[in-house]
DNA sequence: TGAACTAGTGTG
DNA sequence: ACACTAGTTCAC
């Protein structure tokens, strides 16, 4: 009887290929093998060993490669996303498996030097002072030894060719230094204490706990998934892990039992949600909260990992994280190449990084024993992957540490509305931190209705906020005012005829970036030099800015306060990531009285100073067809505002508004989140917008009208929350979509790679040019369709 | 993914 | 007739 093997390759693949498995190969699901595959050969893990008398005809595994098997929690897991996302089996695979790639021949081989008990032919002072610090026999770098002795590197390099100094070849620098759980404890308010004593509690203990109940629990969580024994071949839905933004009412019934079965389990009386979510208003000390139960995590010899947005993993975070376990953690995202990628992929697999920082791909790390994920800013839009396949890598955690019988904690001040229907209906645990660390209060918002409070014509800071700005720069405090549109004006027309300057590839407005002297557009990039004279009817000189982007404002600012030191922040800023990074820094020293800064402002960076904080267009945004953009706008405003205030008291902020009774504005006036939030959900599930249901589009060339009908239909069942599904074909292709004034991300699929954008550009302009399988889904208001 | 294919178009 | 491009298919 031939064995055979079930080989997943990672390639846009759908499904694993059958190879024969030749005499003396001994294989089990996880190796990783080299198999042929057409006219050359390929690098693919074994899915599936089995036997089967039709397996004559099949191309033979050609051997075993020599690297550790992919783990069964993460095979697991590319079943799962793959199955979830829709996207190929072998593409999922690929997010797991950066093979040790060309990188993988050349470490640079480390010296170290010891002293070799021998004097120096010639001793001079600084040569004394360099034995000294080496006396102790112990090895130490090259470069190290010679600062310690406060000598040049050629004092150390003269020692060695004398033969008072041996080189010995150094171990390669580990990736990370154990993190020491008790390194600094940090004084905790009364409300973070208890915060991270509930949040211990729900740590799982080691796996040596053996009998332990909660032990068993994890165990069961794992069977569902497929591992120990299960085959992984195909968890169906039903019965692998629950999904994470599973909340439709269709599906409660199985959300439910499985959390019963989860709760005897575990016996003891406590339930085992899918996750915890860890709420804190700004300020509050969330991640004193998390690093508490990180540390217990390492006490109890597991690996944590903390994810956050690419943008979010600063010096500072990791600065923070040394301060209280001693050492900076292992970092991982993009950027990490070659040689020190599989090193860290390694240290983790071996269990040696204890802890990892990490950006959504570190998700797919083969953690050998992981105990906890911390999902950082969990409401953040930038752990949506879109291109490739497109995960949510907040849920994809969730999926990832139920499978590894892990606790995970979504952190956040602000939380999406997701989590927070989970939080509700009990699937996710909820801690909350509602005050600030060390008393410090939220600022006092105030609106300022723009109706009844008008600025002056051609300006847009309303008198009241003018008035609070100065009071502000008399006191000698900082300001920010805050605007989220880049540029000088979101329009641009001519007085003489009216016309209106479009892009010629999406039909929005371009957007006058007087700086760049250039009309950009913001949806696609196009770009054209601002002309002199209309381009429509000639007229010289009689072009119009309509409205405001953060260069006016500071046009407006710097007449208005002429001696003021100004900055304007903002992600196309001039000079790059690196000048930025240092105007950051200037504003938290101090060294500015007024910053205009848009969105950038809102994430992440600590401005010390600010006191008041003036929104001048709260309404931005909340018109967009986009469902989530009372969420979003409401969140934003929230780190906007509460950027306002220092230690010692609060801030103030003031909202320019023309809809001051908009549900967000209220909200955010009163205070009232919870409020806010119940309406919104409400709202989303009357209508069923995310996270209820979603909508996605399927593109196709005419001929594959009918497949793509039934692939749709899948899609839509197999989505989770449920969604609608609606076929195009290319000539009513997303023209309507991209036309209209809906905002949508979208992603398209080709069997080839493309690039969206002149994809687009080039639709618009000549028709299709893909036909066959391309597939868009988007996030967009369902009335935009109906 | 990359090699091999096809259809359509331009060029001499 | 043939080169070249853009898009599609196939690989166990």
């Amino acid at each position: 009887m031939p064995r055979t093997a079930e080989i997943l390759i990672p390639l846009a693949l759908e499904s694993a290929y059958s190879y024969a498995v030749p005499e003396g190969l001994e294989l089990a699901a996880g190796d990783v093998v080299q198999v042929p595959l057409g006219p050359r050969e390929i690098v693919g893990v074994v899915w599936e060993v089995g036997e089967s008398a039709s397996g004559s005809n099949l191309r033979p595994v050609t051997g075993r490669v020599e690297v550790p098997p992919l783990a069964p929690g993460l095979r697991g897991l590319v079943d799962w996303l793959a199955r979830y996302t829709l996207a190929p089996k072998g593409s999922a695979l690929a997010m797991t498996l950066r093979l040790p790639d060309e990188a993988a021949g050349t470490e640079t081989i480390r010296v170290g030097v010891r002293a070799a008990g021998r004097p120096p032919a010639r001793a001079t002072a600084a040569r004394t002072k360099v034995l000294a610090v080496a006396a102790d026999g112990a090895v130490h770098g090259k470069s190290a030894l010679a600062k310690a002795a406060g000598v040049s590197l050629s004092v150390v390099d003269g020692l060695i060719d004398d033969g008072a100094l041996e080189t010995v070849a150094l171990q390669p620098e580990p990736v990370a230094l154990p993190p020491d759980p008790d390194h600094a404890r940090v004084p905790l308010s009364e409300a973070q204490a208890e915060a991270a004593a509930k949040l211990i509690a729900f740590l799982n203990p080691p796996p040596s706990a053996g009998e332990g109940a909660c032990g068993a629990g994890g165990r069961g969580d794992r069977n569902i998934s497929g591992e120990g024994g299960a085959p992984l071949s195909r968890p169906s839905l039903r019965r692998g892990p629950p999904s994470p933004t599973q909340v439709g009412p269709a599906r409660l019934g199985h959300q439910d039992a499985d959390l019963g079965q989860a709760r005897d389990r575990v016996g003891g009386g406590s339930s085992a949600p899918a996750a915890i979510l860890l709420e804190g208003v700004t300020g509050s000390g969330k991640t004193e909260v998390y690093f508490e139960a990180i540390a217990e995590c390492i006490r109890r010899g597991r690996q944590a990992l903390i994810l956050m947005p690419e943008i979010a993993l600063t010096a500072q975070f990791l600065d923070r994280f040394a301060d209280r376990f001693g050492v900076r953690p292992a970092t991982w995202h993009s950027g990490i190449g070659g040689k020190r990628r599989e090193r860290l992929r390694a240290g983790v697999a071996a269990g040696e990084v204890a802890v990892v920082v990490g950006a959504r791909s570190a998700l797919f790390l083969p953690f050998a024993e992981l105990g906890l994920i911390v999902v950082d800013e969990e409401h953040e839009a930038a752990y949506k992957q879109e291109d490739g396949v497109h995960y949510h890598a907040r849920d994809m955690a969730v999926v990832r540490g139920r499978i590894e019988g892990c606790t995970i904690v979504l952190a956040s001040a602000t939380p999406s509305i997701e989590t927070r229907v989970n939080a509700m209906r009990g699937r996710y645990a909820h801690i909350g931190l509602p005050e600030r660390f060390g008393g410090r209060r939220l600022p006092d918002i105030a609106a300022i209705d723009m109706r009844l409070d008008k600025p002056e014509r051609g300006r847009f800071l309303a008198p009241p906020l003018v008035a609070a700005v100065r009071s502000n720069l008399a006191a000698g405090e900082q300001a920010l005012l805050f605007l989220n549109r880049r540029g000088y004006a979101p329009l641009t027309l001519c007085r003489a005829c009216g016309h209106r300057y479009r892009c010629r590839n999406c039909s929005t407005w371009l957007v006058e970036h007087r700086f760049r002297r250039a009309l950009v557009c913001h949806q696609c990039g196009y770009a054209e030099r601002r002309p002199e004279s209309c381009s429509e009817c000639g007229t010289f000189d009689n072009l119009t800015a309509c409205g405001p982007g953060v260069e006016r404002i500071a046009e407006e600012v710097a007449e208005l306060f002429p001696d003021k030191r100004v900055i304007v922040l903002s992600s196309d800023f001039p000079g790059g990531a690196e000048r930025l990074r240092s105007e950051l820094q200037t504003v938290a020293e101090g060294g500015c009285d007024i910053v205009i800064g848009t969105q950038l402002v809102a994430k992440g960076h600590n401005f010390p100073h600010l006191t008041l904080v003036g929104v001048l267009d709260a309404d931005v945004g909340l018109t967009s067809g986009d469902p989530r953009a009372a969420e979003r706008t409401f969140q934003l405003l929230q780190q906007v505002t509460g950027r306002a205030g220092r230690g010692d008291r609060p801030g103030r902020a003031f909202v320019q508004t023309y809809q001051p009774e908009h549900p967000v504005i209220a909200a955010l006036l009163s205070g009232d989140a919870e409020r806010f939030y119940a309406e919104e959900i409400a709202a989303r599930e009357e209508a069923g917008l995310p996270p209820f249901g979603r909508l996605a589009a399927l593109i196709v060339s005419a001929n594959e009208r009918e497949a793509a009908e039934k692939h749709g239909q899948a899609l839509a069942r197999a989505a989770d929350p449920p969604a609608g599904v609606m076929v195009l074909g290319p000539a009513e292709a997303p023209l309507a979509l991209i036309r209209g004034r809906y905002r949508f991300r979208l992603l398209v699929k080709t069997e080839r790679s493309i690039n969206l954008q002149s994809y687009l550009r080039d639709w618009l302009a000549q028709g299709p040019k893909i036909r066959g399988n391309v597939r868009v889904s988007v996030d967009v208001d369902p009335q935009s369709f109906l």
